[in-house]
DNA sequence: TATTGTTATACTCTATAACTATA
DNA sequence: TATAGTTATAGAGTATAACAATA
């Protein structure tokens, strides 16, 4: 075991306050987590949460979502993709994707075309304002990332990204 | 700059494939991220659905999910908070915590008790059978725990842990 | 028969606002 | 006035199922 050893195990819960009169630490923030923080999950869900809300934000004044920017990069990278293609790529339902979609072609970011190889399936591409803005777009998401670097560290956050390199 | 070098900056698309009759990658696992590869969020989110799946599907015996785990982890570490109290430190709505505590409440996991003090408030306690459940839950939650190590290693999962320590 | 895009439904989660009873 | 708990509502997000057009 070294210094830093698992913390797999259940570990006895920190001192129990007194269900009774005594004060309750209904107050501040001294209110034990117990088992959670020896859990991956509870952290990277609270992150993760501090962080969309950041990139909404600065994000804002573009109105543009997280799963919005993703979709629109996949689109800009990989122009002529199918709507399957692009829902499997990011992990989304084809049923969501379609009203993500119809929301992005009605701000005329993205368009549909109809495939000629597969008359089922569309072609999906950006339009030129689209190719614009998602320029505009890279550029608040890089700012965004500031924030992450500032939050945790730039060494931090180059250790996230490659502990979590293989949920691509 | 180190070799591991800095990814906030946006980055040149990997080659455009073109949009013309060329195969298009609508098939196989070779579409591109392009920027979102550099964006913590985009793994972290990716991760966090993960572990919260294992987590559903590890303590799906027991037909508990993360949230409610939480909420049962700090009451049963810290008998007679306040609602506000939870919800505060675990960043829940205090609204939803309402629906929450009815369910754990009708499956006798919880009680919540007329406070003395301050009659507005409920002191929230584990039952008999809550505390033995809870214990149960501890246990398919470090079995989860250990979907993670076997998942991204148990060095790796040290390190995010560290990392997001902040992210109480 | 199977797949793509679509529509519809339901359930969870989040975000608010308003109400009540207490303080 | 302000706070704790509650109720209600609306908006995302997720999970399904079913349908039309096409393969």
């Amino acid at each position: 075991m070294t210094a830093s050893a698992a913390r797999t195990e259940p570990r006895p819960a920190p001192r129990k306050r007194a269900g009774n009169g005594a004060a309750r630490p209904n107050d501040a923030d001294e209110i034990g987590l117990d088992a959670l923080v020896g859990h991956a999950g509870y952290a990277v869900r609270r992150f993760q949460i501090w962080i969309f809300q950041d990139f909404i934000k600065t994000l804002g004044e573009v109105d543009i979502k997280p799963t919005q920017y993703s979709v629109l990069t996949v689109i800009g990278a990989n122009p002529g993709l199918s709507q399957m293609a692009v829902a499997k790529r990011l992990g989304i339902e084809r049923a969501r994707l379609v009203h993500l979609l119809d929301s992005l072609e009605q701000r005329k970011l993205v368009k549909r075309v109809k495939s000629k190889a597969d008359r089922r399936s569309h072609a999906l591409h950006l339009t030129a304002p689209g190719e614009t803005a998602l320029a505009k777009f890279k550029r608040l998401a890089a700012e965004h990332e500031r924030h992450v670097v500032e939050k945790i560290g730039k060494e931090n956050r180059e250790r996230l990204l490659q502990i979590l390199a293989g949920f691509t």
